[in-house]
RNA sequence: GCGGAUGUAGCUCAACUGGUUAGAGCACCGGCUUGUGAUGCCGGGGGUUGGGGGUUCAAGUCCCCUCAUUCGCCCCA
């Protein structure tokens, strides 16, 4: 039945898969916190110009990738697409310019209608970082240094590597897009039909075209390097000494570039060749113009976005289960006395296992295939003498032990 | 939104050029004397072959549509 299928790019995440994106969330916000961050937790949609704005009308994301719908107030609402621009919305909204800088995390799912393929889903999670208030290349260097180590608690330092660019601020930049054109100009006839497109709509993109005849072409192209003023030259030269002396090695990649307006200086982009067409697992930039646009105190803003999917596609790590320690009444009549033995162990921080049903070698069976490190066995010989049997599953010894002594006995299972 | 590939039990796959009640391994459930796990042996449930339509005496096998997955493009985490 139709119905019963999920839609569309979206997905169950059963339990195994589901401990590690825990793990990967957590990470992020760990490794968040040590740089000081703090969680802002924002809606998951929101008024639809919040991103139409934000993002510009002529962007992909908004012009087709938004799941947007009417509601019953007749508001105009999108599911978020992306986490920036929730944010900076929440910065105005509560007027938080009074607290800068603001070093923000934040995670959760985002939506995007676009076809799905591997490591690329219509919802999927996403974990971020935000620092608003700091214009110079400190935060810049701050939140690639968080990242970097993120990545390297996911074990995931060897698979992925760092690209760097800078976009330079406003005027470098204008001035590149005039170099830029007068360039492209000349190859107007060899340029793929895409690109003849972005000639128009988004003239940077095309120099990170994949397409071969663009390749030669944006290969000679005027580098952006070349266009920036003295100061964007210095914020640039100041975040790759930074990261050099953080031994945070990257790759300047003169064609790396962000699209919009709001977009300045640094732009910046972990990948890894291990997921076909959806290399980016991190990716974030300098958006110093972006608050202001939306209606804001003009607040200079950095800020970086993983994708949780593609991140547990990489990670080789195992989330495991704790091993639980199983409660096995070995007769049902004593399932009452087991729960009473369970329900305090539990209530001191043990992890317990108790089944519902079956004979004491069903349980045992259940308790081995949930990876029990021990059972403790209880009949009605036990009760009457105040005593459990503790079986350690991994060597099959047994002892008797006396019910006032067990949780002594049971500390050395309580470390995980 | 565009192009290519794929779609058989929970999972991995089988079924000669279309031909009788669609098979196997793993997994699942039960049993091998009633208070104890990992092997072993025996037995069992489970599929309208993604869905719909068509060709044919006959379709999992051919054709069309649709849905989904997958690999690219666009774009992006």
């Amino acid at each position: 039945m139709e119905s019963l299928k999920p839609v569309r790019g979206t997905q169950d995440v059963l339990p195994q898969e589901s401990r590690i994106y825990r793990k990967v969330e957590e990470t992020a916000y760990k490794v968040a916190q040590r740089y000081g961050f703090d969680e802002i937790d924002i809606p998951i949609f929101e008024f639809s110009e919040v991103f139409s704005r934000t993002l510009g009308d002529s962007s992909d994301i908004v012009t087709k990738e938004m799941y947007t719908f009417v509601d019953k107030g007749g508001d105009t609402i999108t599911l978020r697409p992306e986490g920036t621009a929730g944010v900076a919305r929440a910065f105005i909204s509560n007027g938080l310019q009074q607290s800068l800088p603001l070093k923000l995390f934040y995670k959760g799912p985002m939506f995007r209608y676009e076809r799905p393929q591997k490591g690329r889903r219509r919802q999927f999670r996403q974990v971020g970082v935000e620092v608003l208030g700091v214009s110079s290349y400190q935060a810049d260097v701050e939140i690639i240094s968080l990242a970097s180590n993120f990545l390297k608690e996911l074990n995931l330092e060897n698979d992925i590597t760092l690209e760097l660019n800078t976009l330079g601020d406003n005027d470098s930049r204008q001035l590149y897009k005039v170099r830029l054109l007068d360039y492209l100009d000349k190859y107007k006839n060899e340029l793929s039909k895409d690109s003849l497109n972005r000639l128009r709509k988004n003239p940077l993109r095309i120099l990170d075209s994949k397409d071969p005849r663009d390749r030669s072409i944006v290969d000679n192209a005027p580098k952006i390097i070349d266009s920036l003023n003295h100061d964007s030259k210095q914020f640039f030269e100041n975040l790759c000494d930074g990261l050099e002396k953080l031994n945070i090695s990257f790759k300047h990649s003169t064609n790396l570039v962000r699209g919009l307006d709001y977009y300045c200086h640094t732009a910046f982009e972990f990948t890894s060749t291990n997921l076909g067409a959806q290399g980016t697992v991190l990716a974030g930039g300098r958006y110093d113009g972006l608050i202001n646009q939306m209606g804001g105190p003009n607040t200079p803003g950095i800020g970086w976005a993983a994708g949780i999917e593609r991140l547990a596609l990489l990670t080789k790590m195992e989330n495991k289960k704790i091993r639980p320690i199983a409660v096995i009444p070995t007769n049902q009549e004593n399932y009452i006395d087991a729960l009473v033995i369970a329900e305090k162990l539990r209530k001191n921080g043990f992890n317990i296992e108790l089944g519902y049903n079956g004979s004491a070698k069903k349980r045992m069976k259940k308790a081995n295939e949930n990876n029990c490190i021990a059972a403790i066995l209880l009949g009605k010989e036990e009760i009457k003498n105040n005593i459990v049997i503790l079986k350690d599953m991994d060597s099959g010894a047994q002892q008797e032990i006396s019910q006032l002594k067990l949780e002594k006995h049971l500390d050395m299972y309580k470390i995980i």
